[in-house]
DNA sequence: TAATTGACGGGAC
DNA sequence: GGTCCCGCCAATT
């Protein structure tokens, strides 16, 4: 475990219930602004049985970046929390946006 | 060693 | 709102 991935760990484990973030916001309040890319690698590289709630991260367009079946998991996971998804994966990320602290 | 790939982001138009 | 394009960084090919 680096410790690149115990800060993002943290700082997804912080994100509110029916709240979601970005991939992007992650990495940076995590204190290491630019590395979107490696957040996304991080939660799909993630333990089975993991209780990180990895779901309530999106990208910075307000979309699940799954796709198939994958999308469908995390979009129920999200709805169950209260939050309107589409069947497409979108959801309205000013109305559920969590900003930090 | 070089090119490609990905759960990404932001700016330009 | 949409699309196109370029920057980003590590893992994989």
């Amino acid at each position: 475990m680096d410790d690149f991935s115990a800060q993002i760990y943290t700082q997804v484990h912080q994100i509110p219930h029916g709240k979601v973030t970005t991939y992007g916001d992650i990495a940076k309040f995590a204190g290491f602004p630019g590395y979107a890319r490696q957040v996304g690698r991080l939660m799909a590289t993630l333990p089975e049985g993991s209780t990180l709630p990895w779901h309530r991260v999106v990208n910075a367009k307000g979309e699940i970046s799954l796709t198939g079946h994958d999308l469908q998991r995390q979009r129920r996971k999200l709805i169950d929390e209260g939050v309107e998804v589409s069947e497409a994966g979108r959801l309205k990320l000013k109305q559920y946006r969590w900003d930090g602290l």
